[in-house]
DNA sequence: CGCGTGATAGAAAAGCCTTTCTACGGGCTC
DNA sequence: GAGCCCGTAGAAAGGCTTTTCTATCACGCG
């Protein structure tokens, strides 16, 4: 049913051999010839079947962005930068949420493969597991064999061994730096909502939490220290729990701005005022940051630039394993303050 | 370099083509002869390539999902559902980035038809010029020749000549509830921030706006109208140009809740504490209506449902041309209230 | 004992485009 | 006027998998 190139060359009264020609313009054609072709291409609304250009050129044009779900505004930033780069290699982005669930990201890696996509860039924190070290490894050396390139994105690269780029974020210094900052303007019982278990991003973060408390002589409290997940939810239900359980803090210190932005109204809806009662700080600048009130002081992460040094790395001169660390800043805005006195 | 077919037929010591059947399991092959294939497809790392099925098929498993900007919380919710729902059909779902441009959105187009994309669903309002319809109805009986299904989300039909099934959102209902909510509380002098001009969902929202202030017999003003975008941004600078023009209004009423929040943050820079001295009230009811403060006020459009509902319409039977209307709902939160005195 | 039958496997064609190789005219040079 | 080269176009192969059609083998039955 559909029109076929053989179609559109009888239309014109050429060889096939000619309509290709015309439609890639990499060799010579006559003028008068080229367009009888560009005429019958348009009357019969013709576009090339990609797979079978794909066969032939064992590439497809195709960029395969996985990550956990594409409607989290972290992953969202990143995404976007990705696709204007890649589009400006004039590549076609697809985005595949694995909704963070190991087996699902694998699929899409092999789908992705079978597509002979060009590259294929796994953005956001990996799970910490030995087996899935082993597996993402394989995994990444299967991609090699189908020229297709790897980056990884937000996370470490899964070992020496494993190819590809990575661009990393440089959550430990962010974290260290926003707990600093907390530090500096007069807390010391500073609780923690972390993020997902066992990923690599929480870990990190929580590490320059601490690490930064540590530099000050502060000793922390675990009992301040609560786990959760990067959603709002996970960020009221932390503070509920603190509260709850009756926890002395004068600031808390969450694990994105979703959490924090969670953390604030659980605040709110006890009476606590945020800054005057308890600082609150985020991390990774989401938009969402300027909706709460207050305003939430928060680490920036460059997502756009983090997404666009992806497609950078995976089609730039191709230096096997590059690592690139993007460097993070902390924003003062009006969520934290110096603690109450006393 | 990949590895092909072939060559996992030569190290199992068969036929491509008994490679092929037990890879699709949809012919019956020896459990000895099964087990040799098995281990040479694993031993090689092998996967099939995509695009050589796909030239025999004509379909390829992927459903393209055109939308102005994944990051826009909006779309994201939408695209969530398309991608959940078209997973459980095992099919992908490429998301493109038409940033609004109708170029772009067609560029996207070809490439998918080129891709065979087994469904298109084109996310969000559409442009009301006369070209743009034209350009987009014979975009969608090229669709129809490539076998490629055709669904418009939240936006209308380009004409009744044009093929393909539609899923409505009922702005204009959606919009005349919640201007009904804000008349109801006694609000009278309502200011309205657009959406971006010329686009089917702004023209819809302001017109629902209307009927139900002409329903109640309240005069509109035409000076309380400003036009913006679907932005915080926009949503700051409406109120901003509004309170510089010594404007009077009780009530906000804005094309969406980003805008909303944009207004929130101009008032309560402005010393204008929301919703004691003015009422605001937003659209769509995305997860940032309640990280503002206060909680938004806003018309709930179930997005992921209307995600899903494409893919329903996509791959269901196929009825030509089917229309579905998704309803909406007033969500009455804090930042609406009856003006104060006087 | 020959042949039909069922189970399994192979051969070959098809699907659509690109690209190399070949062919054909015509103008130019000597 | 003969031989060449250039510009242009066609023929045909190649790329990888699926699927139809055919072949083989073992077995059982008449």
């Amino acid at each position: 049913m559909p029109v076929t190139l053989v179609e559109v060359a009888a239309r014109a009264g050429v060889s096939p051999a000619t309509v290709s020609r015309v439609l890639n313009g990499n060799y010579p054609v006559a003028e008068s010839t080229r367009q009888r072709v560009e005429k019958a291409v348009r009357e019969l609304d013709y576009v090339v079947n990609a797979h079978a250009r794909a066969l032939l050129h064992a590439t497809s044009g195709i960029v395969g962005v996985v990550l956990n779900d594409a409607s989290d505004p972290f992953f969202a930033g990143i995404a976007r930068g990705i696709q204007g780069a890649a589009a400006e290699t004039s590549r076609l982005s697809v985005i595949c949420n694995s909704e963070g669930d190991a087996e699902q990201e694998f699929a899409f890696l092999d789908l992705l493969r079978g597509h002979r996509a060009d590259a294929v860039i796994l953005v956001g924190a990996a799970p910490e597991d030995e087996e899935y070290r082993a597996a993402a490894t394989t995994r990444a050396k299967g991609m090699l064999t189908t020229g297709t390139r790897m980056v990884l994105c937000g996370r470490p690269s899964p070992g020496e061994d494993a190819p590809g780029h990575v661009v990393e974020i440089d959550n430990e210094g962010g974290s260290a730096a926003i707990t600093r900052h907390l530090v500096e303007l007069g807390h010391r019982r500073i609780a923690y909502v972390t993020g997902p278990d066992g990923r690599t991003t929480t870990t990190a973060r929580l590490a320059g939490f601490r690490r930064a408390l540590a530099d000050f002589g502060v000793e922390a409290d675990e009992n301040l220290v609560v786990h959760g997940d990067f959603s709002r939810q996970a960020g009221r239900e932390a503070v509920e729990r603190l509260l709850a359980a009756g926890r002395d803090f004068t600031a808390v210190l969450a694990a994105n701005d979703l959490v924090a932005a969670g953390a604030v109204s659980a605040l709110r809806a006890a009476g606590r005022s945020v800054p005057d009662d308890v600082s609150v700080a985020g991390y990774d600048n989401l938009p969402t940051a300027v909706d709460v009130w207050p305003n939430l002081t928060t680490v920036h992460v460059p997502l756009e630039e983090i997404g666009r040094k992806a497609i950078e790395l995976a089609f730039g001169p191709a230096d096997p394993q590059t690592v690139v660390t993007i460097p993070t800043a902390v924003v003062v805005r009006d969520s934290t303050a110096a603690p109450a006195a006393g």
